[in-house]
DNA sequence: CGCTTGCTTAGAGTGCACTCAAGGTCAGTA
DNA sequence: TACTGACCTTGAGTGCACTCTAAGCAAGCG
């Protein structure tokens, strides 16, 4: 039970949204089934049962900078945008894939920054890429062993049961 | 991001001599260049360097039960044997694809434990195995969004220079 | 009106996996 | 003999990523 358990499904189901990513229009239907676009936006609950993260954590994000500008209803209650959940599809897969929190908020800084930060942006992810890529090789040589070690367990407990 | 960062290139050097598994014969020569078994084994910073892994951790792995039965030298000092060097390698294997340490103290138990465990070792790597095969997934799933954004970085940045 | 539900904040607490500190022993060398 | 350096122990400290607490505000309902 370490970083990953909570809500691995969860955060994919999110992905799907980050496909959209960035231009999202604003202009939906107004009245049936009221999308909470409609109502400015989708609040923390929802987009808590939608991604699986704790109303905590979705708050503590935006304290340290990594989920900026999220708007607030009258009342000062978040609403969440379609671009925000697209953000935060993209975190969620970073984070899974062991990125360190102060390397997405540096992110989450350079595209606060404007379009003069791509070269900075791409060598990151270029980085981080790299990394994930050698932690694959990582895991792919343990279900080498894993492989080998289970079927030693199976075999050894087949010929047990026969004797 | 957790557990994955310190020290993975140093792990998989120790892989590489597990790999050879080398049986170290003995009776070697004496005086010239003395291989550690012939002193009962490998220091603990002979182990340090070769696995990567801090001699605090060598011990503090020790203390919790993750590395039992380290042999000791008359002064009291660890010696580390090939046995013990091969079981490092799969503890890091196990550490670098995410296991809690909790789940390979269990192991290590299971394996003391003798040959009527066999079962639930084997259901214990089975369900990492699951674990691991789902985390390559998000992993390869990850890659996928980082290799479409770092291009689409690549291409702006070599429009904007081509105006 | 009171109650519940759901949200707000800043700051403190938790769990994991180390990581270090303090004080000590022992072997080898000047 | 004094010193250096590698090793030993127990217990405390660190950094990360949450996770919860406490106190309070606002809306909806019987």
């Amino acid at each position: 039970m370490t970083t990953v358990h909570t809500a691995a499904s969860a955060v994919s189901a999110v992905s799907a949204a980050s496909a959209a990513e960035e231009k999202v229009d604003t202009c939906a239907s107004e009245a049936a089934h009221p999308p909470p676009v409609a109502r400015g936006g989708y609040t923390i609950s929802e987009v808590v049962s939608h991604t699986g993260l704790s109303a905590h954590t979705l708050r503590w994000y935006e304290r340290i900078g990594l989920m900026p500008n999220v708007s607030r209803s009258h009342t000062g209650q978040r609403r969440y945008s379609e671009a925000d959940l697209g953000w935060l599809s993209l975190v969620g897969k970073l984070r899974l894939t062991g990125m360190p929190v102060a390397d997405m908020v540096r992110y989450a800084e350079l595209v606060r920054e404007g379009e003069h930060t791509f070269a900075e942006r791409q060598h990151l992810l270029t980085r981080h890429r790299e990394n994930v890529r050698q932690h694959i090789a990582e895991l792919q040589d343990t279900l080498a062993v894993l492989d080998f070690k289970i079927e030693h367990y199976a075999d050894a407990r087949r010929a047990s049961e026969r004797v």
